[in-house]
Formats: structure tokens, C-alpha cells, sequence
RNA sequence: UGGGUCGUCGCCAAGUGGUAAGGCACCGGGUUUUGAUCCCGGCAUUCGCAGGUUCGAUCCCUGCCGACCCAGCCA
């Protein structure tokens, strides 16, 4: 990616114009999670945005949690959040910040719009609110309540307070327009009675404000400029400006909006795939294959491969859908230059070396990448029996197949180039073991009768190598679209999702690096060691992805 | 059917009153001790549709069509 040649986005242009016409000094914007959940795909675009935003403008990002429904929150999913953050390679300015470190401005702001007779205390019940809201076509007819005096409303908003009233027997609403076009403007409902025990104040509250009247006041508190959020809170900007007009905020932010990240053949709604964890299709929320941070970063994702999928896809109002292979490209795109290259065996096939002493080894040296001299160079042990993948050897076949061939020559990785005899093969027909030839010379050069191999494969010495699990996925979904229309999304739950090898023959020097370390297991594709399950005794490798495959896709004859 | 927002290549996405960037995907070809990478080439006579203004419109105007969001004391 090239940041100096990529053309602004609608929200970078407004930033520009901000600061050239000096309305704004400097910008400050916030990534305002609700710790309700783990974060996801969708969630790392809001703050590649955020933060990004800051760091192109020189400016500061905040991190709040907007935690003002304590009965959906918990101190477990601050901490997640936090993590997956700072996995992503950001930093917010100063303190994390909650919204409930403003529950007593916000209290006492509360009272001042009680007294410039602005809200009022509403004892109708949920279902009659919403009869007396109207509906999209009809306007609504203004509460019972509404005219309660000013007296009346402090001393029932104080009760209210206090734990006199039972949860949903009154609430605060705020005096707009009950026949506004804009749903959100009929009197909508800013503190509501919620006994429950708050995650980060304890029972200080039984009171808590709504996320229409706490957000844009959590904004101006803390400076933010730009309070960039998705789409489907464009009606509320009314709302919100309101707020900021009519309470005496320190500051005056301005909200914009964009389309949220959606992207082919997953899902991103937070209800799902908690009941993906909860159901035991996946191995928590942190499954190699779930669309969340956490479980993209235990898959082996780079942080830098989301960031630059992030600016790939662009900040619109348009709403669509991303394809998962632009992911997959920036994926592959970040590990291709930076992953250092080794060979591991997925499907073991023996070959022995019929001209290779029994009692000689030797030693290979292999680059640690093609294109980049200052990765190490790799020893590798050689000796009269290798392993290669059963994929790699027919007994016979066309000329479309550049692999081992009885009779024929390919070369092996970074060694000798061999020649195929025989195919051992035990009562069920099966082939167990490939009895080859080294040809003399051949390691560094061609061969000298200039009969030169079709090709290259990989291999590990059978004498030196260390056995290891793999782990292959592919995507969770067989359906483009798994929860689009309506549709039950287990019933595209891809049944291969999932493929777990053991017994592959690893080469036995990548040990000595970090275990955080991403692979190129070479012809195979990038691979990490699972955090989860991968131990000194039984290794166990996560595919990242897959190598670009032209060979698959094409007619193999 | 009230209000809001959006409609440029299969998917993302620039763009502007002067004759459609780029990326992904896809398709060719070259290099290659990874069927990877890399390199080169191809890929919208057309910008939701229909009119209008104009020498000229994807960009301006009018009308229409389609998609999405809003009737939580969720965020």
C-alpha cells in the first residue's frame, strides 16, 4: 500500500478541510466499543479508521467503552478488547476512558435540562410508549406526563435515583417532537432505572443513561472532533447535535458517518457467532476460522495483512460487500515478503535412495527466503531415505504433471535431482515406499547428461525431521451470504471446514525460532504453530492460507 | 405508503461539465531449484433508468426505478 498515492476518503477529506479552514486545531477521535463482546472483522475496520485517522493527522485516538447497559457488560470483554487493540498496532491516548467515569456530569446535566423544562419524567410503560410514538407514517401524540412541572419532574428524577421506583415503572425522556419525520426525535428516552450491578461502578447507579444522550456528551468531554461511526446512526445526528447545543459540553464534536465492513461467506453478527461458540461448532471464540480478532490473529492473520485489507476495501457510505479474497490477498501479500520459507511433508511418502551409502548423511544449505538475503540460511539434513508428499509421485502421467514420475526426474528442494525406479506397494495395491536414484553432481547444478528435471518438490530427511500436526481450513461457510434474507446460517456450515493431518514430517530446525513465527512450509502454504493446542512434545501447526494455486484450478488432464 | 441514506467493471473503489484511475478476481504470456513470488499484456464506447440543459453530462436539472436503515426504557 502506498498512502501517498492513495486518493482521501469522504472522511479524510473532512478532516483536510477541517484543519486548512482552521474550524478545528487539531483532531481527536475515539474508538467506542461496547464491552459486550468479543471484537471482530467489522470492529477492526472502525479501528484501523479511528486511529488511523489520528495518525495521518497528527491527531490522538481515544479508546472508550461506551458501558451504559450494564446488563449486557462484563470487565472480561474490556480486557479482550483492550488486547485485540494492541494487537492490531495501536495506541490510544492517555487512560482508557468509560463512559460511566461521566455518569455524575451527565446526572447533573440531566437535571439541567429537567430545569430548563427540556425532559421530563414519563411514567408510561414500554408498550404504551410505543403506541404513543406513532409509527414511520403516523405522527405520535405526546405523553400524558409531559407537562409535568418543573418541581414535579426533579423531586420523581431524584426518586428515581434513589431506587424508589422499580425497573420500567418511569423513565427520562427529553422534550423534542413527538410528530418528528425522525423517529429518533420523539421524545426519545435518555436515563432509564436498571437495578443491575454495574461492571465499573458497582451499585453506585440504579439510574443509567441511554447511548443517545451519553455519546455525543462522552465526545465532548473528552475533545473528540471527529466521532466517526456507522451508518445506521445517521438518523441519531440530529439527536446528537441537539444535545451538544442544548447542554453546556466543554467542546463541540461533530459525528459522520460510514458503511460498515461486510464481507462474503462469513458472519459478523455478535448473536451468531456467539452462538457458534455456544453450540460447539467452533472451538470458542478464538477458533482459527471465527471472523473475530481473536480468532484471526490465533489463525496466524498478520495485524499489518488486516490494516491493509482495512484500506483496500475504503471508507464510503456505499454499502456492500467485501470479497474474502481481498483478504486473502493481503494475507498472502504480508506473508509472501516476510515469512520465512521451510519445508514440511503433509502426506508422507518414503523414498528410498538406492544408490545413496546407507551409513551417509550430508548437509543441504537452503535460503531462509528467495528474494530476501537477510533472513539465515537453513541447514539441511539429507540422508539415503527422505520423505515427499504422496501427492507428489505417480507412476505415470501426463506431461501436464511437472512432479516425481517413474522414469522421470524432478528435483528435490535444495538437494539432489532424483530418478523414480520403482513403486513398492504393500497387498491392497497402496503405494508405501518409491525406490529412486541420486543423480551424481546434481545438488547447485543441472544434470550432466542434460537430462533436466520437470520440476521441484519438497521433502524432509526420514533420519532428522520432527512429526508434527497440521491443521488445514477453509471457510466456515459453504454460502456466500450465510445469514442473508433471513437464512438459517448452521445450515451452511461447511462440514470440511476443518482438516486435521497428523504424522507430518517437519524439517527440524524452524524449533529454534520464536513459536510466534509465521512459515512459508514451501509448495504448501504459510503456516503458525497453534497457540491453543502446540506443545514441545506434539507440535501443532495452523495453514494460515494456502499458497496461490494456478496448478489446482486448471484442467490437470 | 413518513423520514434518512445509497446506486461507476464479477467484488471493492477514484473521478469530473471535455470525453471512465487503481486494487481484488479472472484470462493470456515471460522469468523461476516453491505449478509461489516477480514481470508483461488483456479485462466498463460506459457510469441504476428515462427525459432535459449544453458544442459536449457519469458529473447540472426533472421524473422514475431499485437497495438499505429507523417505530428498544440496546448500542
Amino acid at each position: 500500500m502506498n498512502e501517498n498515492e492513495r486518493p482521501l476518503n469522504f472522511v479524510e477529506k473532512i478532516i483536510k478541510e477541517d484543519l486548512a479552514s482552521g474550524k478545528v486545531d487539531a483532531i481527536r477521535t475515539r474508538f467506542p466499543p461496547e464491552p459486550n463482546g468479543y471484537l471482530h472483522i467489522g470492529h477492526a475496520k472502525s479501528i484501523w479508521l479511528n486511529f488511523g485517522l489520528a495518525q495521518t493527522f497528527g491527531g490522538k485516538c481515544n479508546l472508550r467503552f461506551d458501558d451504559t447497559n450494564p446488563e449486557k457488560e462484563d470487565e472480561e470483554y474490556v480486557e479482550s478488547i483492550k488486547a485485540d487493540v494492541k494487537w492490531l498496532g495501536y495506541q490510544w491516548d492517555g487512560d482508557v476512558h468509560f463512559t460511566s467515569d461521566y455518569f455524575d456530569q451527565l446526572h447533573a446535566w440531566a437535571i439541567e435540562l429537567i430545569k430548563s423544562d427540556k425532559a421530563y419524567v414519563c411514567d408510561l410503560n414500554a408498550e404504551q410508549m410505543r403506541e404513543y410514538r406513532g409509527t414511520l407514517t403516523e405522527a405520535g401524540k405526546n405523553s400524558p406526563y409531559r407537562e409535568r412541572s418543573v418541581e414535579e419532574n426533579i423531586e420523581l428524577f431524584e426518586k428515581m435515583r434513589a431506587g424508589e421506583f422499580d425497573e420500567g415503572a418511569c423513565a427520562l425522556r427529553v422534550k423534542l417532537d413527538m410528530a418528528a419525520p425522525n423517529m429518533h426525535l420523539r421524545d426519545p428516552v435518555i436515563y432509564r432505572i436498571k437495578k443491575a450491578s454495574h461492571h465499573q461502578t458497582g451499585d453506585k447507579w440504579c439510574i443509567y443513561p441511554s447511548y443517545d444522550y451519553a455519546h455525543g456528551q462522552g465526545d465532548a468531554i473528552e475533545g473528540v472532533s471527529h466521532s466517526v461511526c456507522t451508518l445506521e446512526f445517521e438518523e441519531h445526528r440530529p439527536l446528537y447535535n441537539w444535545f451538544i447545543k442544548n447542554v453546556p459540553v466543554p467542546s463541540t464534536p461533530h459525528q459522520y458517518e460510514f458503511s460498515r465492513l461486510n464481507v462474503n461467506y462469513t458472519i459478523t453478527s455478535k448473536r451468531k457467532l456467539k452462538q457458534l461458540v455456544d453450540e460447539d461448532h467452533v472451538d470458542g471464540w478464538n477458533d482459527p476460522r471465527m471472523p473475530t480478532i481473536s480468532g484471526m490473529r490465533r489463525r496466524g492473520f498478520t495485524p499489518k495483512a488486516i490494516r491493509d485489507f482495512c484500506e483496500m476495501t475504503g471508507v464510503t457510505k456505499v454499502k456492500g460487500v467485501v470479497d474474502v479474497s481481498m483478504l486473502e490477498f493481503a494475507i498472502r501479500e504480508d506473508l509472501n515478503a516476510n515469512a520465512p520459507r521451510a519445508m514440511c511433508v503433509l502426506h508422507p511418502l518414503k523414498v528410498v535412495l538406492t544408490n545413496y551409502p546407507e551409513d551417509k548423511t550430508e548437509t543441504m544449505t537452503a535460503a531462509g527466503h528467495p528474494q530476501r538475503d537477510d533472513f539465515a540460511e537453513r541447514s539441511l539434513p539429507f540422508g539415503r531415505e527422505v520423505w515427499i508428499d504422496q501427492d507428489d509421485f505417480r507412476e505415470e502421467a501426463n506431461k501436464k504433471y511437472k512432479r516425481l514420475v517413474i522414469g522421470k526426474r524432478v528435483r528435490l528442494r535444495n538437494a539432489y535431482v532424483i530418478e523414480a525406479d520403482e513403486a513398492i506397494k504393500d497387498e491392497a495395491g497402496n503405494i508405501i515406499e518409491v525406490r529412486a536414484r541420486v543423480i551424481e553432481n546434481t545438488v547447485g547444478n543441472d544434470p550432466e547428461d542434460g537430462v533436466k528435471p520437470k520440476g521441484v518438490i519438497h521433502w524432509v530427511a526420514a533420519h532428522d525431521n520432527v512429526e508434527c500436526e497440521v491443521r488445514l481450513y477453509d471457510r466456515l461457510f459453504t454460502d456466500v451470504a450465510p445469514d442473508a434474507g433471513g437464512k438459517d446460517f448452521l445450515e451452511s456450515i461447511n462440514p470440511d471446514s476443518l482438516e486435521i493431518l497428523n504424522g507430518c514430517k517437519v524439517e527440524a530446525g524452524i524449533f529454534a525460532n520464536d513459536p510466534d513465527t509465521r512459515y512459508q512450509f514451501e509448495r504448501e502454504g504459510y503456516f503458525i504453530e497453534d497457540s491453543k493446542y502446540s506443545s514441545a512434545e506434539k507440535p501443532v501447526f495452523n495453514r494460515v492460507i494456502s499458497l496461490r494455486d494456478t496448478w489446482g484450478k486448471m484442467d490437470q488432464g
